[in-house]
DNA sequence: CGACCCAAACTAGTCAACAAGTTGTCTAGC
DNA sequence: GCTAGACAACTTGTTGACTAGTTTGGGTCG
């Protein structure tokens, strides 16, 4: 039932989704205009369920219509990106700490049995299959989480996260830090540790802001599953 | 820039706000249908404009719409009354906080100065104008806090929060607490205390659930701006 | 009397044509 | 050469007709 807002049946859904596609991956390119008519004819439909789709990347912040002028894909400005993160770390770290008391066992080990594929490093050509499986965690834990309001605006800003991290061409060489980093969730939620949960998904995501951020200079900071609790505000202090 | 959703101009945008008014006042009563065609005739326009509204009211969870069945008003139950309000909880208290370092002087003091204009307690013919000014209250912590992903879900947890609360015909009486309890939030601000800011949010959230939920035989908790800092988990400690 | 079936009415989805507005270009005039 | 104005092309907004599917109520058969 969460996720199911994607899986919205219809030609209209079937638009809706090859345009977002287009979008996200980089296709369609922000400010580029897109036009009804022409997306109509292209995918041989009428306008109608393309004006549908429309309405809806409108409302989920992927576009932007001009009445009477046009329909242009949406850019994000630094300060919108840094919303988008700040509010994904205050979700996702929620949410992780609640899925640590809800999270069903056999989920939690079929994520440990996939995570045991990977040893200590995830290998160059397996990157974009790890990237799916790191997406599918999350997604769990929103599940797990059962709170709607929240998934749903953190199923948006992880696509939002996506399309920031291929717009800024951004290196997966973080790929092995970010294994680690989930085994951390994983073994707080497997210990039902709340806290724990919180903070290492807190943790994880502050990465993954650094490295989108390209402050590369600074190491990524990692921390096992007995960290502190987490403060309620921004970053959590380093470990030591 | 926040709020702007709501302002969408249009035959579209007015029809929008009537169908939503009509919902939020219980004129359409929850498992109600309600059909395209008769609204259409009822305004005075074609279909599209309602076809465009029952789309954005469906994305923000108000209507359920069947395809070629009919389109209903939707029921909240408990659990997702309970979500509603779990999310309300995380948020208003995070954004309060952030708005504590960002809230202009000019603003905090309008508030102080509206609050000053009621003595130790709402008198009863005045409370519509409180709830009003409570509103406008939490709608200007959002705006502070620029987050406009955190802003807008909480927009319409808002909404459903007062929907709630006339689906349930909640009394009124608890106005005079929830006054102190806005005056503590505005005294942290002024301070520029972020934690006790989102302490005393959390205090006046947690106090506003309380009674929607009619546990009215526990008395509710009042903690001044000194408050203890906010847990990130559920439901902050009683103060003694 | 009850269960089943069928048809009529109603629903949202789709489409093509039209309306209203904006934008960019091209030309006439200075 | 440059500016002002009109025009043409293109945009989304709106409309009503049509389609495909569901629901419902009445009638018939067992």
């Amino acid at each position: 039932m969460i996720a199911d807002l994607n899986q919205e049946s219809g030609r209209a859904g079937v638009i809706y989704r090859e345009i977002k596609r287009r979008i996200t991956e980089l296709v369609y390119k922000p400010g580029e205009k897109i036009s009804e008519s022409r997306i109509a004819e292209e995918l041989g439909c009428g306008r109608s369920p393309v004006r549908t789709a429309f309405s809806r990347l409108q409302n989920e912040g992927w576009i932007e219509i001009s009445p009477q002028s046009g329909t242009f894909v949406r850019g994000l400005s630094q300060a919108e990106i840094d919303e988008i993160f700040e509010a994904r770390l205050l979700l996702e770290a929620y949410l992780a700490g609640r899925a640590a008391k809800r999270m069903n066992e056999l989920e939690m080990r079929r994520f440990r049995r996939a995570l045991a594929a990977y040893g200590k490093r995830v290998p160059a050509d397996r990157m974009d299959e790890f990237l799916e499986l790191d997406l599918q965690f999350h997604l769990a834990i929103y599940k797990a989480a059962s709170n709607k309001p929240l998934a749903d605006v953190l199923l948006n800003l992880t696509d939002k996260s996506r399309w920031i991290r291929l717009m800024r061409k951004g290196s997966t060489t973080r790929m092995s830090d970010a294994l680690g980093e989930i085994r951390d969730v994983l073994d707080a939620l497997e210990a039902r540790d709340e806290k724990a949960a919180a903070a290492a998904m807190h943790t994880h995501i502050e990465n993954m802001i650094r490295q989108s951020n390209q402050r590369t200079q600074s190491p990524p900071k990692h921390k096992g599953a007995n960290a502190k609790t987490p403060k309620n505000g921004r970053v959590a202090a380093p470990t030591k």
